[in-house]
RNA sequence: GCCCAGAUAGCUCAGUCGGUAGAGCAGGGGACUGAAAAUCCCCGUGUCAGUGGUUCGAUUCCGCCUCUGGGCA
């Protein structure tokens, strides 16, 4: 696990290459087919060398989540023990790794025309009148939830609307994680010093933007099918070049949006990181700030791994 | 060279009829059970360009000065 730019993709293919690991992407973006610039995708060559499962697994137009990425995982996993290999699950999508080792409940999936007209609704009178209105069917949720916390009182009474059952109910039913079942390390990859973060973050978008992003997400604007408010369409870069070629910003203010929201992004993954139990830390950088080279953060990364699995 | 308009938070700017100032963005911290690269919450002292004057008191009014736009030559 780690920020996004932080080097998870190297580490992990070097790692394939000192053990029977095979690598499951643990991604709410790189799920999706023609988006591959702007999700720092691993190439073509390196899939040669270090195949990723659950890549690619979508159209940009279909929604993927938690659910879906639970179970495509918990099958990849038990194919690649199966084989008698290591599974080595690598990604930045931490509420992914947090569901497939914790559980995830068993309530319904989300319905689009249930959700839209909670969104009417709220669009109409305001979120917190949908968190009153979620408060009289359940409160405990509701005390849980801001009142302007639009995707979870959305959720929330999406679920006691479509089961009848509260989804408070529902999340205090125990459910059964991977966390238990195998013996898992758990490590995350950093640099110690966010600002070496940030530079990277800001080389990376740019070179992406080099590289053809704009293409990439020209080829996505143009099909009728898709538009802002899906999944694919938030993700990071995508949505402020498509923003860009709506016309509603200009080309500077996209390269410094689309780079502020990348940082944005990786404070919040660290945020998750930080009370992460059980987690063991490779950092990039020594204790002077010097970056290390990667065989260097490879053996940090073996010298954890190796003891825990013996 | 002359005229006009600016100079306030990292950036863009608001404001103080004279009582030392606040928004958006950026940034920081936090939350997180089927959209999660999502969504939401909390955090605002900065020689108010410099200098002299008027005043009990100036970032605010006046003079000078420096810089930045725009206009006239």
């Amino acid at each position: 696990m780690g920020p996004t730019a932080s080097g998870k993709t190297a580490l992990a293919a070097d790692l394939c290459r000192c053990l029977p690991a095979d690598i499951i992407s643990v991604d709410s973006a790189l799920v999706y087919r023609g988006m591959n610039i702007g999700t720092a995708k691993p190439s073509s060559e390196e899939l040669a060398l270090a195949p990723h499962k659950l890549i690619d697994i979508r159209d940009p137009a279909e929604p993927y989540s938690a659910k879906d990425f639970c179970e495509d995982a918990a099958k990849e996993i038990q194919s690649i023990f199966a084989g008698e290999r290591i599974p080595l699950l690598v990604g930045g999508t931490m509420l992914y790794f947090k569901s497939l080792l914790e559980g995830i409940s068993d309530m319904p999936a989300s319905e689009t025309n249930v959700r839209q007209a909670i969104v009417n609704t709220a669009l109409e009178k305001g979120w917190p009148y949908i968190h009153k209105l979620l408060a009289e069917v359940d409160p405990e949720s509701a005390a849980r939830i801001h009142p302007n916390h639009s995707q979870r009182l959305t959720r929330a009474l999406e679920v006691y609307r479509l089961s009848g059952i509260p989804l408070s109910e529902w999340q205090n039913k125990s459910v059964a994680g991977l966390l238990g079942d195998y013996n898992w390390v758990q490590l995350a990859i950093a640099p110690r010093d966010r600002k070496v973060l940030h530079q990277r973050i800001e080389q990376r978008f740019k070179l992406m933007l080099d590289r053809g992003l704009v293409e990439e997400v020209k080829l996505l604007y143009e099909r009728d099918d898709l538009n802002p408010d899906l999944p694919a369409i938030r993700a990071v870069g995508y949505r402020q070049v498509w923003d860009y070629l709506a016309g509603e910003v200009d080309y500077d203010t996209m390269v410094e949006r689309g780079i502020a929201a990348t940082r944005q992004l990786a404070k919040r993954q660290l945020t998750w990181l930080r009370s992460w139990h059980g987690l063991s830390w490779v950092y990039t950088q020594d204790e002077r700030g010097e970056l290390l080279r990667s065989d260097e953060i490879l053996r940090k990364a073996l010298n954890i791994i190796t003891p825990m699995t013996i």
